[in-house]
DNA sequence: ATGGTTTTTACTGCGTC
DNA sequence: GACGCGGTAAAAACCAT
């Protein structure tokens, strides 16, 4: 899956519109081009360190597999050999093999003992479920995780629904790592009504995530929108023009991104020719054709458009 | 709870293929 | 006639207060 080039880039396809992921392999982040899909380069790809020499190379040696905020215990654990052997290989007197006994029954015990603990690792595993259902990259889900441990630290989670919470954070963690996602859409990955999920957020908002987080801009529900419904990218491009042209908070305050984008993609491939029916748009945006229409109409009002005819464009 | 704003629902009329 | 498009009124949803 992960081709790994020369120049030190990985290279892969993005899960949510199919095009090339490009990235820094020291920076371990790829980023799709298009639609703003961020993700994480494989950690286990070799050791961490970036060895000067031969002789650092053989020096430095990575042991264990990365930690992981998606499991209870960061997936960090110690098992107590089954052997029953010492460190040199010699086998235990029975005295000391009696007491690891008693040690390994206690470890099984402590491991997930208190209900918190047994709480928390149920809720990430369906943070982790929920975040694959919905093919979300991997930080989405670490970062899902940090807002669920969070949130029961603070017993924000305490006698909550357990799938409104799941999806509250990950919706949260959505828009904190710009992966434009819907509420509807997460709230459609739990099953749960949309309206639940935002009373969730709210709450999750308010007590754990104290700044405000911005939703994905216009311009990313335009990339999306674009790749979902698999529509020229000239479109694409014009339509992003347009937003960045146009992005006045007269047209754009208080209403829905993903109408406007909707609005300028719209726009886009009629000018070029294309000219997607209305109801196509709307229907992957996820809005209604009069949101689109009345979108148009203002921009249209606001701005003149008028078709510069060159030979790059 | 409430009031202002935005979106949706539902319906109509127009032009074109 | 079916389809895409533009418009409107009223209901519903949303959001800040």
């Amino acid at each position: 899956m992960w081709e790994k080039s020369e120049d030190g880039v990985f290279r892969t396809s993005c899960p949510v519109c199919g095009n090339r992921l490009i990235g820094d392999a020291e920076k371990g982040e790829l980023v799709c081009p298009t639609c703003g899909y961020v993700t994480f380069a494989p950690a286990d790809e070799g050791p961490e360190w970036k060895a000067m020499d031969l002789e650092e190379k053989n020096k430095r040696v990575r042991v264990g597999s990365p930690t992981t905020l998606a499991l209870h215990d960061l997936g960090l654990t110690t098992e107590i050999s089954a052997t029953m052997r010492d460190s040199h290989g010699k086998y235990l007197d029975p005295a000391m093999r009696a007491s690891v006994e008693k040690m390994k029954k206690w470890q099984s015990r402590i491991r997930t003992i208190s209900s918190e603990e047994r709480g928390l690792s149920n809720v990430l595993s369906r943070i982790s479920e929920l975040c694959e259902s919905l093919n979300l990259p991997h930080n989405v889900a670490e970062t899902a995780a940090q807002i669920y441990r969070t949130s029961a630290r603070m017993k924000v989670a305490k006698s909550k629904s357990i799938l409104g919470m799941t999806a509250a954070t990950v919706y949260l963690a959505c828009r904190k790592c710009g992966v434009s996602r819907t509420l509807k859409e997460v709230a459609r990955g739990a099953g749960l009504e949309k309206g639940s999920v935002a009373r969730y957020f709210r709450l999750v908002l308010k007590d754990v995530e104290k700044t405000y987080v911005p939703p994905p801009s216009v311009e990313k529900y335009i990339s999306k929108l674009v790749n979902m419904a698999k529509i020229d990218p000239r479109v694409e491009h014009l339509a992003l023009m347009l937003s960045r042209k146009t992005n006045d908070s007269k047209i754009s305050s208080g209403k829905a991104p993903a109408g406007l984008a909707a609005a300028y993609v719209y726009l886009s491939s009629v000018m070029l020719g294309e000219h997607l029916p209305q109801r196509e748009v709307a229907e992957f945006a996820e809005v209604t054709e009069v949101t689109v229409r009345n979108r148009c109409r203002e921009i249209l009002d606001n701005y003149v458009i008028r078709q510069e005819v060159s030979g790059s464009d």
